[in-house]
DNA sequence: CGCACCACAATTTTT
DNA sequence: TTGTGGTGCG
């Protein structure tokens, strides 16, 4: 044998050894897996099992590092080691198969989404243990944090920095609107972040902006230019960032800086990056510097599924991939494991009309499947009656309410389906609309916390003193303000020494009071664990007396959301070591995700659209799908657009694994205003032989009848009947209630999951056993039997 | 200083 | 239709 017939055989042995270990993926996927150098395109369609590659990908760098990718004899290997390779899978080939296995700690995965960052770290660890915790999997921000957290003093800032939600940089954008005596109207504060974030995402500086701007002379921009200016500055003085500033900064730092760059250019040897057509120019950057000491890249995506142009990101990211680097392999995964035929098929078809793309054609092996179903209904109650039956069919065929999703464009049209299902009692929940950690009293909570681990932080500051109302008006606010800026101190400091300023005399008891709260919770913070410091937090402002003083449903939900934030702080201190106040904050800032709140529960889920991405169900409703709404008003007559609405398309589509509805309405009530839309292009791309359509059944309340009758009579029975008693009443229950329901008899309420304003409750009926109904739709038929203990 | 009322606008959204 | 933000009054 020849030293060359020797290798060939060698590696050809050693790569079987690897292949053999991931037998259960398919050839496709096994490539991608086995590809570990240089730089790699992944283009894996909906559904093609684009995680699991993912995952064996790492699996494999761990366990064998570049042997399946090599033609590298390591030293001293014989025939003796050829024959054990050759002999197949067993624990010595494997050990010879492995060509320096990669450190975790070697790897960066950045995705998007807490949740799927959250979801590779998982299954990461089941399938490879332990050592999976030393991979950083995080999203790019928590990445950017954790880079600049170590060197940031580089760039000016202090280590501590704290991180600016949207509504904070809002506010931070509104006062200064103020102090240039610029009107919100004409520039509205949201329009200028996100021109702050183009600006960021160019890598222009503040001071680059306002050159050019004076260079152009265009007035507006030179203001905007201002705005910017004055927003950094401001930002830098409280020591903050915000969500842009992360990846911003990050970039800078690792531009600018050549010995931070080379330590992260030598530590990382594989970087992988998911959803790589969603990545907008920084996030590009920042992938290349870190990806550019070894070149070995991988990005995962899929162009057709790109949705997110409107906040930055650029689909040209992965159209260039190839071109950025000259020696890439580009792998497409196309066998989809999702969906039946029909479904996959009509969305090919309506894919295939956009223009620039990589081009992939899904298919699948399970077989035709059901056709899609077109309801074309007359109205949107109608067509929100459609939904609700199919479901409720399905349910009673056994089925469970969480196999269903209704996808629709705008969270605006979730109304109508809400009602539908109310009326039905059909458990649901809506995914999206106001987050968690957007709602006031979290924020507030989160706030005090803030300041408690650094008082100088202004903005929290402004947005707690007088939350509860402790008597310190806007006016006293204003002032400390002033001062403060006059002397160049942080707010703090002017209300721990409120009595020596002549102009604060009127609040200064007020002002002393509450600092000397804050500073009794620091001290606190110094000795409790976090929760009893939460607990003291929630007593000593004041704050839960302020939710349990007037009881009304509203306040309830409150400090249920204020409570649900203690259970967020427990089960942080469970996950880490180290709890400390500073880290949950960090987490927290950014992690906007709850959604594991309630994902146990039995319930039909509606949501975008846009929020379905990354998401699968047996069956799916898209609603609303008319000219003028999907595609929107504002994509017609812009082709660009046109081709991210025919993506958000796609999208949809493919979320189904069985069974598709879609549905349209002759005529849809939105904003108050009654529109007659066209049923959308979109349907028309689809070929006649993938769809089954139907329309209204002529019955009892057909549209005329229903125009008349089911308008003003049945909508205000319904209104009257279910908001106002019902809502009394249905916050009487809670969990452990015996109730007599009309229908079902006697039972026990032994689960009750709030949901949107109301709940899903389970009650164990003594005769027809365990239910699950709406609370407040149950409440009509329902009353509170007399129980033992009548607290 | 807090609350009530009226005008106005209104895809999609993660971090 | 719904929610939000600003203004004006008690």
């Amino acid at each position: 044998m020849t030293e060359y017939e020797f290798e060939k055989r060698y590696f050809a042995a050693r790569r079987k050894v690897i292949e053999a270990d991931f037998a259960h993926l398919n050839p496709v996927q096994r490539k991608a897996v086995l590809t570990t150098e240089g730089p790699l395109l992944l283009l894996a369609g909906a559904g093609s099992g684009k995680t699991t590659v993912l995952i064996n990908r790492i699996a494999n760098l761990l366990k064998y590092g570049r042997g399946s990718d090599s033609f590298e004899l390591p030293e001293g290997v014989g025939h003796r080691e050829l024959e054990i390779l050759e002999a197949g899978d067993s624990p010595e080939a494997r050990h010879l198969a492995a060509l320096e296995p990669v450190e975790p700690w070697r790897i960066i995965a950045i995705t998007f989404t807490n949740k799927a960052a959250d979801e590779l770290k998982d299954r990461l660890a089941k399938i490879i243990g332990s050592e999976a915790e030393d991979v950083w999997a995080m999203t790019f921000h928590s990445a950017c944090v954790r880079i600049l957290r170590r060197d940031i003093e580089r760039l000016g800032y202090q280590k501590g920095f704290t991180i600016y939600d949207t509504s904070d940089s809002l506010s931070v954008i509104k006062r200064i609107l103020k102090e240039l005596n610029l009107d919100e109207k004409s520039f509205p504060p949201q329009s200028i972040l996100s021109q702050m974030g183009k600006a960021k995402d160019m890598l222009i500086s503040p001071e680059d902006f306002l050159a050019k701007a004076r260079a152009s002379g265009d007035i507006r921009r030179i203001r905007i230019g201002e705005v910017y200016t004055a927003y950094a500055r401001r930002l830098r003085e409280s020591n903050a960032m915000d969500f842009d500033d992360l990846i911003y900064h990050a970039v800078r730092l690792l531009t600018e800086h050549e010995d931070i760059r080379d330590y992260y250019q030598r530590r990382f040897r594989y970087v992988l990056i998911d959803e790589y057509q969603d990545t907008n120019n920084l996030q590009y950057l920042l992938a290349s510097i870190l990806a550019g000491g070894y070149e070995n890249i991988c990005v995962v995506g899929d162009d057709d599924q790109s949705i997110y142009r409107f906040r930055g990101a650029t689909i040209e990211n992965i159209l260039n991939f190839e071109k950025q680097y000259k020696s890439a392999k580009v792998i497409r995964l196309e066998q989809n494991y999702r969906s039946t035929g029909h479904i996959l098929e009509a969305a090919n078809a309506v894919i295939s009309n956009n223009k620039g793309r990589k081009g992939k054609r899904l298919w699948t092996d399970k077989g035709e499947g059901e056709k899609l179903t077109l309801y074309t209904a007359q109205r949107e109650s109608d067509e929100a009656q459609y939904v609700a039956a199919r479901i409720m069919e399905n349910f009673a065929r056994g089925q469970s309410w969480r196999d269903h999703a209704v996808l629709y464009r705008m969270n605006a049209q979730s109304n109508r389906l809400e009602y539908a299902f109310k009326r039905n009692g059909i458990p649901y929940r809506i995914v999206g609309g106001t987050r968690f950690f957007d709602r006031a009293e979290v924020k507030d909570m989160l706030a005090y916390l803030c300041v408690i681990l650094t008082p100088s932080d202004d903005l929290r500051l402004t947005r707690i003193i007088n939350n509860p109302p402790r008597g310190i008006g806007l006016r006293t606010v204003e002032l400390v303000q002033e001062l403060a800026a006059e002397q160049g101190l942080p707010m703090f400091e002017v209300v721990k020494r409120a009595e020596e300023y002549a102009s604060l005399q009127r609040s200064a008891i007020r002002l002393r009071q509450f600092a000397n709260m804050i500073m009794e919770l620091r001290e606190a913070s110094e000795i409790l664990p976090l929760d009893q410091l939460y607990d003291q937090v929630l007593e000593r402002t004041g704050y839960m007396a302020m939710l349990t003083e007037k009881d009304n449903t509203e306040n309830q939900a409150r400090a249920e959301n204020v409570c649900e934030l203690k259970s967020n702080i427990i089960s942080y201190m469970n996950d880490t070591g180290d709890a400390t106040l500073a880290g949950f904050l960090d987490e927290v800032a950014l992690y906007t995700d709850i959604d594991q709140y309630d994902r146990e529960a039995d319930c039909v889920v509606m949501m975008t659209m846009h929020a379905a991405k990354g998401l699968e169900f047996p069956t799916v409703f898209i609603v609303g799908v008319e000219e003028g709404i999907f595609p929107g008003i504002r994509s017609i007559g812009e082709p660009e657009e046109m081709e991210e609405e025919r993506r958000l398309c796609y999208v949809a589509i493919t979320r189904a694994r069985q069974k598709l509805y879609i549905s349209c309405a002759r005529q849809r009530m939105l904003f108050g205003r009654t529109t007659a839309n066209r049923p959308s292009r979109f349907l028309d791309e689809i070929p006649e032989e993938h769809i089954e359509r139907i329309m209204p059944e002529p019955r009892g309340y057909d549209f005329r009848v229903g125009v008349n009758a089911d308008r003003p009579s049945k909508t205000h029975a319904l209104r009257s009947i279910s908001r106002e008693p019902e809502r009394r009443g249905a916050s009487d229950y809670k969990t452990g209630d015996s109730v007599i329901h009309k229908a079902f008899g006697e039972g026990v309420i032994v689960k009750m999951t709030p949901m949107g304003g109301d709940a899903l409750i389970e009650v164990e009926f003594e005769n027809v056993g365990r239910k699950r109904l709406m609370l407040r739709a149950a409440a009509q038929h329902m009353t509170k039997a007399n129980t033992l203990k009548g607290d």
